[in-house]
DNA sequence: ATGGAGTTGTGATG
DNA sequence: CATCACAACTCCAT
């Protein structure tokens, strides 16, 4: 299919061209060749190649797909590059497609368009390294700028050779050794690319679009006769979010998030806690423990974070990652895991301080309540609470939630977000999920219960 | 697959 | 103070 006329800007005049060459790195974000050729040109080419040797079907071959990939491979590919033609179109461009020997493509076009750099991503497969010299060679002869990045891996593996003498490391150890500091470290990924320059005139070359299976010669079938998985950058970025994404849902709730702060949660141990945070900037490391158990999933489950940055902000000892750390520790994001381990509010510091001077100390409000109620002052009657000269609700606040319900509340939903978290583990969506129990309820015996970890064993073996 | 370990849980019981 | 039930987490070695 021609493209359009209007798309291919051929009124544009001449100036810096450049053409990336999409073959593995089929993304727009964190693409070092993609936005190095965007950099200072006037106009862009982005081409994948259609490689008869990866993409021709044969008949012969051992399992549906072409003489070197099967056709879940090719059908991923082709998700893959519709998604990226999709994401460069949201950028003011669009993706070539071309058909053909890629070095032999790749040369026709550099003769035929006006290009000064050609950009594309180092690869070290064999067939390409050989593909790539061929290329590279003609745009040396042609004075034609070559860029081409090592970003399909995090280390160029020739480096690492080169280090160890010319072996390559037999050990992680030793890879990690010589690997030594990543070059991106220190330095900020690539950045967003906010638009991308127009696709400049190309001549005679006739631009397909991306193909469809069927248009490549196979035979149509429908989607979940694929594999699950699903190809493009899109996809890949949506399943890292989910990936990273917190899987237990905690309150946005100010207010709670405040009175911790303010030390006017009504647990006096609690609030004992937080006053000698902000008076002193250092409290023991149990007491840190209790106030950020009762912020998270003991009790208020309010994000971590939130306390994280309280702490942060507050402690004289402050150490971003034992801070960090320990956050994600005490509210079980990460590390710690038993979530029904839940330090009670009131008897944790009973256990130790019977008599709470501890409390006394750093709430004098409540110095003259008797022990017996001092880590409950609510509990106390009206006639202890004067005697006292404290009134709950008046000199010192109610408390914010009840334990006993809050706890239960928060163990519940901490349950949840520890069953759905197992659901997500695997790479596998919901919705394959079902599709493959659904198919695995046709081959087996019946009576199984729907286990989604033992169907997803099922889909990996 | 399974069992043991894992900074630092609580509350009842003896 | 030790032990147990509670209800059941992940990670790791086997």
């Amino acid at each position: 299919m021609k493209l359009p006329l209007s798309l291919l800007n051929s009124t544009m005049p001449s100036g810096s061209g450049s053409l990336v060459w999409f073959r593995k790195g089929l993304r727009i974000h964190d693409n070092p060749a993609l936005e190095y050729a965007s950099r200072g040109s006037n106009y862009v080419y982005p081409l994948f190649v259609i490689d008869p040797h990866y993409m021709e079907p044969d008949p012969n071959a051992f399992s549906p797909g072409s003489t070197r990939a099967g056709i879940n491979r090719i059908h991923f590919l082709l998700e893959s590059l519709h998604d990226l033609d999709l994401n460069l179109k949201k950028l003011g461009s669009r993706l070539l497609v071309l058909k053909g020997e890629p070095s032999q493509v790749l040369i026709h076009c550099l003769k035929e368009w006006d290009v000064k750099k050609l950009c594309f991503e180092y690869d070290t497969d064999p067939y390409y390294q050989a593909l790539d010299n061929r290329v590279k060679n003609y745009a040396s002869t042609a004075g034609i700028e070559v860029f081409s990045p090592v970003s399909h891996t995090l280390f160029n593996p020739a480096d690492i050779i080169e280090k160890n003498g010319g072996r390559p490391p037999l050990n992680y150890q030793s890879f990690l050794k010589l690997a030594g500091e990543p070059p991106w470290a220190s330095s900020p990924l690539s950045v967003d690319l906010s638009s991308i320059p127009p696709v400049g005139d190309v001549g005679s070359c006739e631009i397909l679009q991306v193909p469809t299976l069927k248009e490549l010669g196979y035979v149509e079938k429908d989607q979940d006769e694929f594999t699950p998985f699903r190809g493009g950058e899109s996809e890949a970025l949506r399943r890292l979010r989910e990936s990273l994404s917190d899987k237990i849902p905690w309150n946005v709730d100010d207010k709670l998030l405040a009175a911790w702060r303010e030390a006017r949660t009504g647990y006096p141990w609690i609030d004992a806690i937080m006053v000698q945070l902000r008076k002193w900037g250092w409290m023991h490391h149990l007491a840190r423990h209790c106030v950020a158990c009762f912020l998270t999933r003991g009790d208020l489950f309010v994000h971590w974070e939130k306390g994280r940055d309280v702490f942060e902000r507050l402690l004289i000892d402050s150490d971003w990652a034992i801070n960090n750390g320990n956050w994600l520790w005490l509210s079980c994001s990460s590390f710690f895991y038993q979530y029904n381990r839940i330090y009670s509010p009131t008897s944790f510091g009973r256990k130790y301080d019977p008599n709470g001077n501890y409390i006394r100390h750093f709430l004098p409000v409540l110095k003259d309540m008797p022990k017996e109620y001092i880590y409950e002052p609510w509990t106390a009657p009206l006639s202890v609470q004067t005697k006292a000269k404290c009134i709950i609700g008046r000199d010192y606040p109610k408390p914010v939630v009840s334990h006993d319900s809050a706890s239960k509340e928060c163990r519940r939903k901490m349950r949840e977000a520890y069953a759905l978290n197992q659901k997500l583990k695997g790479l596998v969506s919901e919705e394959d999920l079902k599709k493959l129990g659904s198919k695995l309820d046709e081959d087996e015996d019946e009576g199984q219960e729907p286990n989604p970890r033992r169907k997803r064993q099922k889909l990996i073996n």
